[in-house]
DNA sequence: ACATTCCCAAGCAAAATAGTCAAGAATATC
DNA sequence: GATATTCTTGACTATTTTGCTTGGGAATGT
């Protein structure tokens, strides 16, 4: 399985765009500075998001990027999907040639728990995680930690740890 | 979310040791040759399962390794944790430090969806995983295919493909 | 004694991840 | 039409993780 940094930045962008959606195209800068993601990485995943149509570009000054549909049409299942090619845990991906051409000895736990994991993640859309409580008072402390910053303040670091996965 | 090879390994492995439980120890050369692992690696990822006793060694000829319990009391997820060190999806594993040593806008989507898996992979037992028709099946391919390679044949690669990651 | 097996630590190559850099194309605004 | 802004693209790089090897050792049955 794949849900890496990769996965949650996309993500974390695609709901930025959400919340801010109704104040016209956000430019990725905007989203680099909220979300605490480098300017060119961001670049990268909106191009494969693009790709998939899931969001939608308009170039120079007061251009870019707003959802490619509404947010209740967009999953996070595929958000992550685009930007990291499969959420799938089997070996083989899906083949069943995962030991000496034939099926390993979990093939089917491998396979089972990917479907587990997607149908769970294509559940939720990105309006029910602007939904969320939580998320809203996140997405509060940062638009007005947007003004410190712009008072020369608190421009930093994002990181430390681990991960998953991998995923 | 970490699950690699390396998990998908140890839960192999261990099913091989349920599979064979009754015959005495299972040194990790059976493993090795049955299920396409290498020795070395093995031996890394018993070391770890040792030290959570989830396996019982005995050193010397005759030696080699069994469950440290039942079949019914080892799951999925306890494996996973031992070999892999955590299955959090979130990027500060947990604390809430992931944007500016604040919580970021997706936190608890990582959060749940962690608990999610983890809630899945502990509700499935070795056990579990041997009473299914497929496993079986398999497993009585690799105890043929032992004779095969005795005679001299198929001593070969297992490998090939992509990951998840991560997750 | 000796072969077998577990045990352990260090090291290493390949791959993936996370990120940078540089050049360019579209398009508003002046 | 010059300029600044923003997306677009590709190549390149540093770091980390993975999967694996090597080489030693320590128990223990025969």
């Amino acid at each position: 399985m794949k849900l890496t940094t990769k996965g949650r930045y996309a993500v974390t962008a695609m709901l930025d765009l959400s919340l801010h959606y109704g104040e016209g195209p956000i430019t990725l800068a905007d989203i680099a500075q909220r979300q605490g993601i480098s300017l060119s990485y961001l670049e990268q995943l909106f191009s494969r998001l693009r790709k998939k149509s899931l969001v939608a570009s308009v170039r120079g000054p007061g251009g870019g990027y707003s959802l490619g549909k509404s947010a209740e049409e967009i999953f996070v299942g595929e958000v992550i999907s685009a930007v990291d090619e499969n959420i799938d845990t089997t070996r083989c991906n899906g083949a069943h040639n995962c030991q000496n051409n034939e099926r390993c000895l979990t093939h089917d736990l491998w396979s089972d728990l990917s479907n587990q994991i997607y149908s769970y993640l294509n559940k939720i859309s990105l309006q029910d995680l602007m939904d969320r409580k939580a998320v809203r008072e996140v997405a509060d402390r940062q638009d007005h930690a947007d003004h410190d910053e712009l008072s020369g303040l608190d421009i930093s670091m994002a990181d430390g740890s681990n991960d998953l996965a991998g995923a």
